[in-house]
DNA sequence: CCGTATCCGACATGATACTG
DNA sequence: CAGTATCATGTCGGATACGG
C-alpha cells in the first residue's frame, strides 16, 4: 500500500458528542482526569480487584499484591478512601485491627475494571505480536 | 462497637471474586499491567477519543488536545502505534504528511474508554463531594 | 509540517527505620 | 498489626532548540 492519495480525508471529523464531556477541548480537565490518573496508577486498579473478593484487612492485602510496599500500600488504600470508593473501618482491638472494602460506588468501578481486565486478556497476544513486530521494523529504536 | 469509619458515600456491596484473569491472586501481573500502563498514562486516553472521531493529522491531534507537547504527543502515539492500536500514515509529500487512525483493536478498546469517560462523568459529583468531606475531616493530612 | 535531541525539574515510588 | 517519617532515586513530562 502506498498512500499516495493527498485528496480528501476519509472519515468522520468530528469527535462523537457522546464522548466528549468537556463541551470543548480547550478545557482539559473535565472530571475524566481524576478518574483516569485513579485507575491509571500502579496499584490502584490491583487493590479494587482484589477487594471485589470482600473486604480485606491491610496486611491481607499486602500480601495479595504481591511487590507493593507498606508506604503504596498506604498510599492507595487512603486515595480510594478519599475517593468514596473504599471504605475503611478501624476496630479499636489490640493490636488495632483494620478492614477494607468497597463502596458501593467502588463496586461499580469494577465492572469497569474487570472488563478492561477482560479486554487485556483477549488481546494480549495481539498487542504482545504487534509489539515484537514493531520492534523488529524499528531495530534500536526504543519507545518504551 | 461502633467501630471509627472514614470515608466512604454507601454502603459496601460485596462483589463476587470473579474477577481474578490471572487464576491466582499471587500472580497480578498477567499482561493488565501493560494494558493498564497505556490506559493510565496521561496523553493516551485523549489520543484514543479524539482519534475516535476519524483519523487526525499530527497537528491537528495537538491542538485538539489541550496542554501537551510535541514531544509527548510523538511519544504517545508511538506507544500506541507500537501496541497495534493506532495505525500511523506517511504521505510522500512535501511537506510531509502524517495521519493518525485506530486499528480495529484499538476502535475495540474506545467502548471501554467511553464506558470509563460515561462513569467518571455519572460519579464525578459523588467523587468531588467525597474529596472534599474527606479532606474536611483530615484537615492538614494530604493524600494526593 | 512532522518530527528528534537535550536538558532539567517535579513527582512518584521504593527502602528503611521507627511508633502506637 | 497498622501504620508514619525520612531519605534516596528513577522516571515522566515540559521547554527549548534543531533537522528532514
Amino acid at each position: 500500500m502506498s498512500p499516495t492519495h493527498t485528496g480528501g480525508t476519509a472519515g468522520a471529523t468530528a469527535v462523537p458528542a457522546d464522548l466528549d464531556p468537556c463541551g470543548r477541548e480547550d478545557h482539559p480537565d473535565c472530571g475524566i482526569r481524576d478518574v483516569l490518573d485513579r485507575i491509571g496508577d500502579k496499584w490502584s486498579v490491583l487493590v479494587i480487584v482484589e477487594l471485589a473478593g470482600g473486604p480485606r484487612r491491610f496486611r491481607e492485602l499486602q500480601r495479595a499484591i504481591d511487590g507493593i510496599s507498606q508506604r503504596m500500600l498506604t498510599l492507595t488504600v487512603r486515595r480510594l478512601e478519599r475517593d468514596g470508593l473504599v471504605l475503611r473501618t478501624v476496630y479499636p482491638t489490640v493490636p488495632a485491627r483494620v478492614d477494607y472494602r468497597l463502596t458501593g460506588t467502588g463496586a461499580g468501578l469494577t465492572h469497569l475494571v474487570k472488563a478492561l481486565a477482560e479486554w487485556s486478556l483477549t488481546h494480549r497476544a495481539a498487542i504482545a505480536e504487534a509489539r515484537s513486530r514493531y520492534d523488529r521494523a524499528h531495530p534500536g529504536h526504543d519507545i518504551r
